[in-house]
DNA sequence: GTTGAGCGTT
């Protein structure tokens, strides 16, 4: 399982959102897709924890709260294709 | 601007 993070500042890198994710749990690891075309992150990113309770934490606690002067958009994360 | 990549044999 894997959690989907939206709505992140442009500034943000994955770094921060591992700082942020381990306040919950353990981070697995951090993905910060950037644009192939200007090499700047996309505004989303994915996080993956050491366990699903975690990252229910996280979810609840992260999402709709405002970070770097965006609000979250956070929740599991669709299988990726 | 809202759901990734891995590209080479773990």
């Amino acid at each position: 399982m894997s959690i989907y993070v939206g709505n992140l500042s442009y500034d943000a890198t994955d770094e921060d959102l591992k700082t942020v994710f381990a306040e919950y749990g353990t981070v697995k690891s951090v993905k910060l897709p950037t644009d192939r075309e200007t090499g700047r992150v996309r505004g989303f990113g994915f996080v993956e924890m050491s366990a699903e309770a975690e990252e229910t934490a996280a979810i609840d606690a992260l999402d709709g709260a405002e970070w770097m002067g965006r609000d979250l958009r956070v929740n599991k994360a669709k299988p990726r294709q």
